[in-house]
DNA sequence: CCAAAAGTGTTATCCCTACACCCATGG
DNA sequence: CCATGGGTGTAGGGATAACACTTTTGG
């Protein structure tokens, strides 16, 4: 940006300048033992200070010649391995006294199938080349993190749960097929609460974002429809901005 | 942030490192010839290259001991004298190519009761720190501007928008008393559409936001009763970030 | 009295909620 | 046949939109 006053000095040694920082709260849905999924995510623990071994989110240090965007992806994919289906920034952080030396930290939020999180670690252990030190969390119960990583995912969590009440994001968690009890469950999970099946059917089928297969998935009872999501559709409105940035909304 | 991984080496020079700046659009509400009012914000006008000639947003450098909302406040002071009665971070704009050398952008906005702009204008006219190369523009009809920051403005009008149709936003730019069709202009200047009278005074007498005052403003009609900000109702929802941070929002 | 804005009332419509009810399967 | 979840129908409430109507001023 290169404002129209005169640049005020800055210091030649880099330790004491403000550096520029990039993570990512990443979600994915995991059931447990057969129940209600849940809400979880990958941290990574740190090795060296600050906070030594505390858990953090998965980040790294913006590259000179690299879009914000684009180093999310990058340090997200070196320090877990993984490739999100949606990501969005999520909100810039520089308090100064949010780490030991001054930090801004530009946050991104992602989303990512359940089944493209087994596939992509699957590959990453074939591979040999699998990321350590990284330990996936149910988001309603986590440890205390590093700096203000807590705060950050508080904050990451209020997104989600509004954004799924006015776009279709959540279709972002879900795999190629699901029964509409699926996504009612994930729904379910985000927000906190039952959902009635009879509404939530309603709401999504009239929204047009997915699309009815032939398939059924048997079971226990009267078999459920299997539907997938519409390619066409976006998961999220997003602003007139061009390459990026998302987000969206009524007196 | 400091992430898990180790931080890259750093260029020792400092015009070769990645800079923080922070920027605000700064929006208030013009009746000029009487007639509607017009959404219009403060340019600057660079003295220096890149770009030096064209407008640009109001901003500097982020100091290394002041936080990032507080280098909007200071930075807008400085080059337009403006206090805002509202301030929210928009975006961070980090782009490779948006400048010639590595800026990221931390971009606020705000809004500014067209009342205080005429008082702290005058305020910096008496005592003689006016600032200078500040003009205002109205927001549809902007020149080329520095940078990518026409992008940004588009942004941040996106973001009024949207956020006028679900908080009380815009009472931001009213003044001490005003009457239901001041109101209703302004967001009909904002919507860039006419809204029926009778429905858009129950909506905000519903809405619990403004208070009925006992005084009247004559003209050549039927006298309309003047109101006031409610000041217990914040201007906007807000996420669950303690010190700073805003946002809002159905399947 | 007239024009025009201020302010009130009424109705249709849509969406959401709740809940009653039928359908189809495995056991 | 029965328990259970899948799936459909329907009645009520609240918000919105459209518009008819009354009120009050200046000229």
């Amino acid at each position: 940006m290169t404002p129209a006053t005169a640049p005020s000095p800055r210091d030649a040694d880099a330790l004491d300048a403000t550096r520029v920082a990039v993570s990512t709260v990443i979600f994915t849905m995991r059931r447990d033992e057969g129940d209600c999924p849940q809400l979880v995510l990958p941290l990574v623990r740190r090795t060296r200070d600050p906070h030594a071994g505390l858990w953090a989110l998965p980040g790294g240090w913006l590259d000179i010649v690299e879009n914000l965007e684009d180093a999310a992806s990058r340090t997200l994919a070196e320090t877990t391995g993984l490739t999100p289906s949606y990501l969005e920034q999520l909100y810039a952080f520089g308090d100064v006294g949010r780490s030991t030396t001054r930090v801004v930290s530009i946050v991104y939020w992602a989303l990512l199938r359940a089944d493209e999180v087994d596939a992509q670690v699957a590959a990453h252990a074939a591979s040999g080349d699998a990321p350590e030190n990284v330990v996936w969390f149910p988001a309603a119960d986590l440890p205390t993190l590093a700096f203000d990583h807590n705060h950050i995912v508080d904050y990451a969590l209020w997104r989600l749960r509004n954004k799924v009440g006015y776009s279709r994001i959540a279709h972002g968690l879900m795999a190629d097929a699901f029964t509409l009890a699926d996504l009612r469950e994930v729904y379910e999970a985000i927000l906190g609460k039952r959902l009635d099946p009879a509404n939530f059917r309603r709401q999504v089928e009239n929204s047009g974002t997915l699309v009815r297969t032939e398939s059924f998935r048997t079971g226990s009872h009267r078999p459920a429809r299997l539907y997938r999501p519409h390619h066409d559709v976006e998961l999220a409105d997003r602003g007139p901005l061009a390459p990026a940035a998302h987000e969206s909304s009524t007196i």
